[in-house]
Formats: C-alpha cells, structure tokens, sequence
DNA sequence: CACAACTAAGTTGCGCGCAACTGGATGCGG
DNA sequence: CCGCATCCAGTTGCGCGCAACTTAGTTGTG
C-alpha cells in the first residue's frame, strides 16, 4: 500500500482527489437549483454573515477577486444576490441576499447532515479529520 | 470555533481549502520546471508504472480523459512525453517519458520530503490523516 | 493641498475538472 | 461474417483558481 511514491505525496494526493470526491458528492443535490459548490460556499457565508463585502467573502473563502468577481457575477444574474457599491468606501461592493438567495438556505438546509450521512465516518473521525485538515491550513497558509 | 454552519460542512471546507493550500505549497517548486500540480501528478505515475495507457492514468489520478487529453498534450510539447497510439489494440494511446521527463524525476526526487518539513504535522498525524482521507475517498467514489 | 503609497474590485489569460458529445476501434451475439 | 453495443481518446463548453495587471478610490505624509 505504501509505495515508493513517499507517503507525504501520498497524503497531498489524498487530499487533491478527497477534495474532488466531496464535492461530486454534493453536485447532484445543487446542480437541480443551477449552484456549483464555490457558489454554494459564498451563499452559506452570506446566510452566517448577511451583507458581507467582496473581500471579506474573499477572506471567509480563501479566494481572490479574481475568482469571486466572475462567481458572484453569475449568482447576481442567476438572482440570489445583488452587488452594491460601499457608501462610506466606494471601493468596495457589498453583496446582498435577495429573496431567491435567502430561500435557497431553506430548501439546502439539510443538505451538510444528508451528504455527512453519506460519508462513512464516525463523529470522532469527522473531529481528527477537521483537526488534521485545520492544522495543515494553519501551517501552510500564513 | 464551531458555528452554526454545521460540522460536516466544515470538514468539506477545510477539504477544499487544505487541498488548495497544499497545490500552493508545492507550486514555487514547480514553477521554475513550467509543471503544473496535476502534471506533477501524471509524471510521478509515469515514473513510477513506466508507459502507460491514457485510461490507466485516468485510474490512477481518479481523472477522465477531458481532463487528462489536453494535460499530456501540454507535457508532450513541452517535451517531458511521447503519444503513440497501442500496437494491439488501435484505440489505446501509450504514454512514454522522454530522456527529460526522466530526468525531472531526479531534479525533484527530494520533493515531497521538502513539502512535508513545511507542514508542521508530526508522522502519526501524516499517518492519520492519509487514513482518514483514504476512508473518505473510499466511501464516496464508490 | 499635492502627491505618492496603498487598497478594493474587476479584467485577462491560462490550466485544470467535469459533463456531454464525437469518431474510430474492438468485441460479441446472431 | 455482419451489425451493434461497448470502449478509448479526443473535443467542446463552462466554471472555477490563480497570477498579473488595470482602474478607481482612499490614506498618509510633507
């Protein structure tokens, strides 16, 4: 099982194809409402936070302009959210739920506990692997 | 450190932000040879199996052939494969390193060890997590 | 006040991932 | 041997991620 590869290799390889696996498991229940999961991540900040700026949605997520920009872009076509212009700092833009945006938290509400279902971990496996996974975002990004 | 967002969504996060983090880490190592990560990926395949199906690939990186067609075009440009398509069996292309993709292996030997020292994780919580990752990984693409 | 340094968001360009589809090759039942 | 389902790569289209850059607004300093 432990093959020449190097097993911190390994590690970072489990992580790239976990990554991908979890969000496959949650494509079919957002792909019916037009969500992808980044897009589904910006919604839940938004339904924690309310009116939250670009910036600090960036911080939450670990995403630049770059990504957000065009992402929220779609979601304010789509109708979940609106973008306004800061009054105090017109340099920045304050996203809002709209209606759409805010019954969508309803209807996706149960969707963590269902996809959790679907995952074969034990509440103390879910604990280690948020602390693990923790303790490398800590000590790689800053 | 636990709100109300629910801790299985936290756990998918942190799967997605740490997966993100760790490409990061390795991207200032890569840069300078103009490989990607997902490269990376399918050149230690190659070095590991010797030629290799575009399918088997695909296995071994959990990647379909969208993905993997236009990957190895850009490696086999930039010199580091060959594409040949199978003797036997006409539908089958053969991916072979070139005297450069082997000698990446060399230059980069050392990496994944690099990479480990910098995530400030002791062995048993590599250990775990590998675990942990593995148990997600095979619950969910299954 | 003027002006440079900084900051926020957006744009561009490129390489993934993945769904959906295409075209050629294979194999298998009749 | 023929036709048809299956399989392998490749292509297309779209949405991220991220680097590099642009534009507009703010802050700080003399």
């Amino acid at each position: 099982m432990v093959d020449d590869t190097g097993l911190e290799q390994m590690v970072c390889f489990q992580l790239y194809a976990a990554s991908r696996a979890m969000t496959a498991i949650y494509r079919p229940a957002l792909d019916p409402h037009g969500l992808t999961y980044p897009q589904y991540l910006a919604l839940r900040v938004l339904w924690h936070r309310g009116p939250t700026t670009v910036r600090e949605l960036g911080k939450q997520l670990d995403l630049d302009s770059g990504t957000l920009s065009p992402l929220l872009k779609r979601l304010e076509t789509a109708g979940h959210v609106t973008r306004t212009r800061g009054t105090t700092d017109e340099r920045t833009v304050v996203v809002h739920l709209t209606d759409s945006g805010r019954s969508l938290r309803e209807t996706l509400t149960d969707l963590p506990r269902r996809i959790a279902c679907s995952v074969d971990l034990t509440e103390d496996e879910f604990i280690q692997l948020h602390h693990l996974l923790g303790r490398v975002r800590g000590t790689t990004s800053p």
